[in-house]
DNA sequence: TGAATATTTTTGGCATACCAAATACCAGAA
DNA sequence: TTCTGGTATTTGGTATGCCAAAAATATTCA
């Protein structure tokens, strides 16, 4: 059936050959909603202010330019991932984590990422394992990571997520970066960040050496401690705010 | 403020003191429909047929007994789940996993679980570690797992789920449960289990005392083992099931 | 007869209108 | 002034109708 078709009419083929990849679906406006609503919702400090931050349909739609039926699936696909919360006859408020939630969540990392490092160990090329070095490249005892924490952090940040990358398990990666995204707004966890840097890097440094020795054991406690350090920090400096 | 309220007019709050529990919210069609479709999809067999499984809005309407509206919602709500993905002007199909995602959310169940365990040994009561023996209580060498199998699958999912609990990390018990919905339908996952049985009980037991033991890097390491067993298990023995 | 083409049907996306519950607001009574 | 009742408004929930893209089907022409 399907090489009769290929080799029928060639000139005519020739620019059905063309780059043609199924272009974008345009994405729908209810994927559109809810890409804006989560960016928002991501950038707000939501706890900033003691009372809730709630969302308005009618002025999300008229804001969005687009009527409610696609802002309300929006909102359904946000209520999913634990963004937001919809009371009816009440509102839409954006969820805001308890202490005791960002501190499990980071377990739940640390759990997930210590996986990583363990499949990384059996699986991952040598050069891709060295080249998590070059994240902190910039760093050393010329250039302290304290002296440049935003620059650091965010090479933090990136490390991580290449590090879990590395276990080439899409689940991993997955599930890690939704818990980032449901931490990464909690203040206590940069100034936990910031707080940590002096023993941050070379804790990367031996995790990556454990990962290059192939000691599957090392790097899993090694990758496990590190993140639960955090999580220590966190559950011990952390404040509640506000309930 | 509140006091004077309280000792105000007694023989009028006497009946507001009657069991007035703020009634049942009634759930939504929106809500009611998530939990049908999402029931409905679990308890079909995915992997039984070639053709993938499609739904339709019109017709679940239909057969809800509700306009589209709260379908649609749904049906995002699943999407977000991972559950089905819906196709522009083709159709919602239901998704189904292949081996490798499989495979891959076993050992992330087997990080969470591991991590669960490590926070047992440091916080649960003697008590509850104990009493997680009970779900193994009807079997033993005169009644050996593998003669009632049924019996003992329910038990053992009943025995991990409540060791998750014990954590008392909400976190890691929504998303354990989370996979536990994905993979659950995946045949050769059940047939695993089945094959394993004569070797689990011990394992299962040799948890428990590493939990009552207090021993955190043993009772971790014999968790994920344990679970990494079945993921290794499935890897294996488990054969891609149409693409 | 077969393939290109026109037409109908199907299907998800979106806008709009209306409903009912919850709340906010306001006027009148104590 | 304060409390009570009632009314207007707000807000999420749901039903409906129409649109356009894609698929399925019918039709026409070589």
């Amino acid at each position: 059936m399907s090489e009769r078709k290929q080799t029928k009419a060639p000139p005519v083929m020739a620019e059905a050959d063309i780059a043609i990849v199924r272009i974008a679906p345009e994405t729908s406006f209810k994927n559109k909603a809810y890409e804006a609503l989560k960016e928002a919702i991501l950038k707000m400090d939501i706890y900033a202010t003691p009372e809730p931050v709630m969302l308005d349909e009618r002025a999300l739609s008229e804001r969005l330019g687009v009527s409610r039926t696609p802002i309300r699936e929006a909102i359904a696909m946000l209520e999913q991932d634990g963004f937001v919360k919809t009371v009816p006859r009440r509102g839409i408020v954006v969820v805001r984590r308890t202490k005791a939630e960002i501190v499990d969540m980071i377990r739940a990392w640390a759990a997930l990422e210590s996986m990583a490092a363990r499949l990384i160990t059996t699986t991952a090329r040598k050069k891709d394992i060295t080249a998590l070095r070059d994240f902190f490249k910039d760093f050393g005892k010329d250039r302290l990571p304290q002296d440049h924490i935003e620059e650091y952090s965010k090479a933090n940040i990136a490390f991580h997520q290449a590090l879990i990358s590395l276990s080439e398990s899409q689940v991993l990666v997955d599930m890690t970066n939704d818990i980032l995204l449901h931490v990464r707004g909690y203040r206590q966890l940069t100034i936990g960040r910031k707080d940590r840097t002096a023993t941050s890097l070379p804790e990367h440094l031996a995790i990556i050496e454990a990962l290059e020795a192939r000691d599957t054991e090392l790097a899993e406690k090694l990758a496990r401690d590190h993140t639960l350090g955090l999580a220590t920090y966190v559950e011990t400096h952390g404040q509640e705010l506000f309930s």
